[in-house]
DNA sequence: GCTAAATAGTTAAATCTTAAACTAATGATA
DNA sequence: TATCATTAGTTTAAGATTTAACTATTTAGC
């Protein structure tokens, strides 16, 4: 990139990999993402659905950390989605501070006819890797997102599993 | 990570490492950034200091391009910055049309004392990798990142360099 | 059983961001 | 020079996000 910064060998080469693996997730995930206005689901929202698609009903508290987003921000995000009718929250009878949401059949059919378009734009963005160069980019990925001591990731309490 | 996608060999793949891609950013970026709220700057202002300071003045616009921001947003960064007197906007005599933003001495010392203080912290956090494997990464991150017909990282007009 | 601490979720205020409409300036073409 | 298209930047409206304060509920210790 164009960073005329002058500093060690060592910094140098560590702000390239950072503005590189940060551009590459933005442009990336920007190119995956554009589709989803046709929809009228925002990136947040269509997380939502696709974790609700793949795990099952979940408290509002593990979407949050699914998503990386605040509670607060998934209240919201929860809210709209329940007034399109694609999910529901169900009180917890065991523990009435949970929430569990959870797809409706129109959420349901939502993502379900939707879903494999999706996974289709991450293959294809994937493609320019071979099946060997993708694996090292995920566990080099792996490796610096987990980082010693890696804190909050800014948002809540999430921990990259 | 935890997703219970079924799919193709090669489906699966490429969502987990696009998954993973997209988390080691945002979980490096918001360790890196942390820090900017000590010297009560944004991300995008810092984005913007940092810039300035490396390159030179700059036009609004070529801003835009560097921090990955609409030109709109920019107009709002800019302003914030030099309602605290640390760049200040200069009308361009040949084509009127453009304004240039430079630093100003006080920006240039905050960014100067600050900047090392930035590049430890990556550099720290890119040191769970050795130097080989900081240029691989960086090298496969370049790859998917630049993508052929990549489009406008959802903002303006942004080409990865 | 009470009380204190912890947890899940909501709300409100502040900020950031974008898209789209708009203004101003430039360039191209006749 | 008159007109049309393009470009840089600003403004506005709508929406997303976070932090912190708040409510409701549960758990643990006494």
């Amino acid at each position: 990139m164009g960073t005329k910064f002058k500093g060690s060998k060592e910094e140098i080469r560590a702000l390239d990999v950072f503005i590189k693996l940060i551009r590459a997730a933005d442009s990336v995930a920007s190119r995956v993402e554009s589709h989803l206005g046709n929809i009228e689901l925002t990136v947040s929202q269509f997380g939502v659905l696709e974790a609700l698609f793949h795990l099952g009903p979940l408290y509002q508290k593990d979407l949050a950390r699914k998503i990386l987003k605040s509670t607060g921000n998934i209240t919201m995000v929860v809210d709209n989605l329940e007034k399109r009718g694609l999910v529901e929250r169900i009180r917890d009878t065991e523990d009435r501070r949970h929430l569990s949401v959870r797809l409706t059949d129109k959420g349901t059919r939502l993502i379900r006819a939707f879903f494999p378009k999706h996974a289709g734009r991450i293959v294809r963005e994937m493609s320019v890797l071979n099946a060997s160069e993708q694996e090292q980019l995920g566990a080099l990925c792996k490796r610096v997102g987990l980082q010693i001591g890696a804190r909050a990731s800014g948002r809540t309490t999430d921990r990259p599993s």
